[in-house]
DNA sequence: AATGAATGAGGCTTCATTCAT
DNA sequence: CATGAATGAAGCCTCATTCAT
């Protein structure tokens, strides 16, 4: 996403790439990891040579599709936070409850959280990528210093995120924002590979009864102590 | 329960197929679906024929690994029903509440839910498996029999669990089984392949929080209807 | 050639693999170093996967070829060195020189020591391969403890032989075993690929030629000194 | 000398040209003769597209470097010979045998044979190149005409200095032109690929040795007839 | 019946060569 | 013209499956 290792790809060669990780990811979602790369290749309307002058082998492209997807969620959450920041500092909103999404009747903090946490179903379908992959290439996606960095800046704004809804009563005091990134994780994995009308409703529904769960209510002490997102880091 | 076609095989012969069953269960859950044949062979200590005597191709192993690990948790979830109902039928049992597990405060049916819902950690991993094959394979499981016929005799069985637990008014009424099910297979994928503490940790408390999310006393209605497990059939 | 790493093959397997190796040193004189391994294969009659069996990569393959090929190497040497002392021991040969070969008028150990220098026409063929291999590969085999094993037992062996000449006055005094191997070695990389009435006469002449300068007579000091075939195993 | 199917290059174009060559050469020495095209590209500082242009394929590329180094080892015998012709027409030097080099002790024509043969080291390494081309490329090489051509005119030149060695009684008369040129290259043939201190030492000895076998003093008679460097042409 | 050897289709990757910028 | 991106044929190797011992 930055500039740092990126010496400009030219045009042509910029949008080759670009198709070529849509494609995968979108492959990788309907027929597993291990679709052969020569399929990616054709289905994003390349040769295998193209595929392999961008990413050296299937670990890169892999790398590259985990760390592309997340950096889109990153910005998702990051865009949640900043717009729960804006509603906080904005009177106007402030002034006017009664104007606010019925939906949203817990509070700004825990509406950001929500917001930040419904992702799109591209999104959630690269989600499920992770623990799909085979052991060692799941291990080159944890050891990939970009995606350590997009998960680490991830972290610190979803512990954000948590800490403003727990501060405004609306989350559960109990919980860390690792629990909260597992949970989600969770109901995202349970989509099944091809759209589908009832797995659709079925993450929807999951998704609801999830967060009932997660609001400030507790029935009984959790085991255990606030997971972190660092808790989970090797997960 | 298996005796259909199964033209009764010496013992010996048995054990070798459960070793193999066994030791393929672990091998995908430690190495992943692409685990080659020839190694099953190996830690199982017989040579391809064998395997290949027993289960005609990949795909029969496959079959047999699932239709085992659900049989198994059938008959958990079955021998959480029983001894829900025989404990309702026991005057005894009934005449006490004071001897209640103070976990279990929530009522006897809840308990004998989130009894059925507790699989062991083999399982657990078990259940991940289905996710982690390629769609043909995948495809290949639900096509089974005997895998059809547990599915849905397991489906009567939470059915009945849900029903009993609404009944006696410890779970939310706007669910189904297949909601249940649902909830908990997640909580399962969630596990990483390997035992580990941290996972452990978080599948537990994502399993508590999900559980508080079920507990009679929803804050905004969910979305949809409630899901029989048969809504789930193609998942 | 030891039981050591051999845990005994199957009849047909053995059979396979002698094959194969008898073929893939025929396929690299022919083809060079860069033979298909399909090709290699079907030249001997086997599938790729027989083929990889045996020998789990290229380069197995190659270390095999080379082993035995210096494993046949030593022991013509030896078989030469083993004569040559047997003459020495026996009386009847000792007393009648008139009998001699008159090629051999040089003495016997002259004899033996050129003898063991006059490779079969697979063998000089199999002596250009080293030659011929990348760097890589070139660094396996130097790498293989068989081949070490080899090479140092040859050099042993070609030692006797080099001081026995030198002892009954045939061969220069100014040179060691590591000298004479080179130049024979020289004489078999000169040869053709392909079996060639002109490469074959041009060989025996050079290696005419050779002998005739390791001869008794130095007309001009050695640069250097005397090399053993220690100061070339890194060659 | 070239200038026949060359249509005089710009400067820099030509400076390029020798630029490839001069890297394809030690690229070749370096790294063997499967150098990816892309990496010689890379060596000499353009684009493959260049490379390209001056060499329609792989071939032309390995063509042409063999032509440059023929002709370089072309240049020098001739030089060497010509300085032979000029000292036997230059009554001092003749007139003076207690000047010359004491190495140089068997006569004028044998010193400029001998010096004729004395390759750089570079030139050595490339002499190698030709063994170790596949047997097609190797083809091309022999059938291209301006190497067919060098290779008549330093037969010529070698056939002079062979001739004149014989006639002053230093060369042994039983040896043809052929026979000496087969010797040299093998000797050149031995050295490793990269510069290394005992491969010299052993290059310069064994060139020695057989210098000594070379020298007018047979003691039996070579097999065969003695070779031109015609009869060594297919090689 | 058990074993493990043989087979070959299929996936991964490289690299000579062509072509758009 | 130079560059380097794109292409795809071809070689390496793996592994599901079959078959001889």
């Amino acid at each position: 996403m930055t500039a740092e290792a990126r010496p400009r790809l030219r045009a042509d060669a910029r949008r080759n790439r670009d198709r070529i990780i849509a494609t995968a990811t979108q492959a990788f979602a309907d027929d597993g990891p291990d679709v052969p790369m020569e399929e990616i290749a054709r289905l994003a309307g390349v040769g295998v040579g193209t595929l392999y002058r961008r990413f050296p082998d299937r670990e890169a492209l892999v790398v590259a599709v985990v760390r592309d997807s997340l950096a889109t969620t990153l910005a998702r959450a990051r865009a949640a936070a900043d717009s729960d920041a804006a509603a906080a500092a904005d009177p106007a909103t402030k002034a006017d409850p009664a104007t606010a999404d019925p939906a949203a009747a817990e509070g700004r903090a825990w509406d950001a959280l929500v917001n930040s946490l419904n992702p799109s179903h591209e999104l959630r379908l690269t989600m499920r990528l992770t623990s799909l992959f085979s052991p060692t290439t799941a291990a080159a996606v944890r050891a990939d210093p970009a995606i350590t960095r997009i998960r680490r800046e991830y972290a610190e704004t979803l512990d954000a995120l948590v800490l403003a809804a727990q501060a405004e009563g609306s989350l559960r005091p109990d919980v860390g924002s690792g629990d909260v990134a597992h949970l989600l994780s969770l109901a995202a994995y349970g989509l099944s590979r091809a759209p589908d009308a009832t797995a659709e409703i079925a993450f929807d529904r999951a998704r609801a009864i999830i967060l009932d769960g997660l609001r400030a209510h507790p029935t009984a002490p959790l085991p255990g102590h606030p997971l972190t997102t660092t808790d989970l880091a090797s997960e």
